[in-house]
DNA sequence: TTTTTTATCATGGTTTTCCGTGATTTCTAG
DNA sequence: CTAGAAATCACGGAAAACCATGATAAAAAA
């Protein structure tokens, strides 16, 4: 008899791990390990026990610790763990940004059950895995075409941004002025608006509105 | 032998609905009835046969066809449909609405699964039912507690907004300048400027940006 | 150690947003 | 029928955001 798949579930929503339980659990030679609801307590997990899944399933939408922090702690502790991200967006620059976090299948979940068994073979096996709708984007963006309204030239993804731009792009999403940042922050007025001019280009959008939408787009806030 | 309660489970994220079933299976008092992947499903479903399910659990979060304008429909059509809510959201302004839309219950998806058997109950029983977490921000606003970072004190509900006004807010978060807007709708830039003022005003944020988090924390965009 | 990145500030000009205030028309509900 | 939304437009002024460009010091990386 062969070794059974062990695999991890990692989601803040309960009722979606019950789900994935049910629709693994048709198969036999997969079994659950064990679930986290949080980003902490899959971090939590790892540090303590030596990794006994063989594949982790991932949302990237948790609150505190999200999936890309849990990658990172992946990454920064070298723990080779094959990783599923499982999100509910299928935007490029999450997919590129988790696969240069070293995971290796991402299935999104508007169709996950019909795609999750095969993902976790796949993975488990060496192979990568990527959901119908997600290679459907890739495929569109190596032909150069629009991906998710029209922005998909940036080389610049979350990490690309620093610090401080990162602090003063959360405080324009709390609708605070320059000049109410700059107070905030200790800085000048000039300074606040060079990050708002960098960030405007980093990220490449119009205005400031456009950055609180990418803020929400990548969970910043 | 007492007649099962039949449910009908609406949501955008298969592998919940599998959640949920999975869940139910457990009740030998529940039975799905079916499933629906959109809005517009459950509609069509409405609209041919007569409504067979004594409860609908219906989540807000759906592309196109969202769970409130679902609520309209019933209330526009007179149908009588017992109805739980399922969402990410513990925002009290989308429990107010869905609740003056005539929904008997709601529960967080942070805790589903051990609220869902006795929800169903419940509203399939007449009454209302909310999870926990819910029942704690409901608390928190009749106590006079800021909920969810404080801006509260708000009558202004979506559905205050006109048309005219929602379609403005939806080009504002896609950047567009007020020419552009004006440009787009055919109207004068004046005109536009107008729904901005009011927009802020209604809303009761500071600027654009506040206009684009609103927008997202309801689902308009 | 040299180069690059990050953080900081500045000047000057253009565009856009925000604010107050008010007006007309059409449609709808009392 | 009439009061009130809703949709439309207008003017003038203040504030904020956006754009271009460049500079300096410290820290990090190569």
């Amino acid at each position: 008899m062969k070794k059974k798949i062990l695999i991890h579930v990692a989601d803040d929503h309960q009722i979606l791990i019950e789900g994935i339980v049910a629709v693994v659990d048709t198969d036999k030679d997969i079994s659950v390990e064990g679930y986290s609801l949080t980003g902490q307590q899959v971090i939590d997990w790892y540090s303590n026990k030596d990794n006994i899944a063989d594949v982790l399933i991932l949302d990237i939408t948790m609150p505190v610790i999200d999936g890309f922090q849990v990658l990172k702690y992946f990454q920064d502790n070298k723990i080779e763990q094959k990783v599923i991200v499982l999100s509910s967006y299928d935007d490029l620059r999450i997919v590129q940004e988790v696969l240069s976090l070293g995971c290796k299948g991402y299935i999104s979940k508007n169709n996950a059950s019909e795609h999750i068994l095969r993902a976790i073979k796949a993975v488990a096996n060496g192979e990568q895995y990527f959901s119908s709708d997600i290679q459907a984007v890739m495929v569109k963006s190596l032909t150069g075409q629009d991906v998710e309204q029209g922005h998909m030239p940036n080389d610049f993804l979350i990490n690309s941004l620093t610090e401080r731009e990162l602090e003063v792009l959360k405080l324009i999403t709390k609708q605070y002025s320059s000049m109410q940042i700059a107070d905030r922050l200790c800085l000048s007025v000039n300074t606040i608006e060079t990050y708002r001019k960098r960030l405007l280009k980093k990220i490449n959008v119009k205005n400031a509105v456009g950055l609180a939408m990418y803020a929400v787009k990548n969970n910043i806030v």
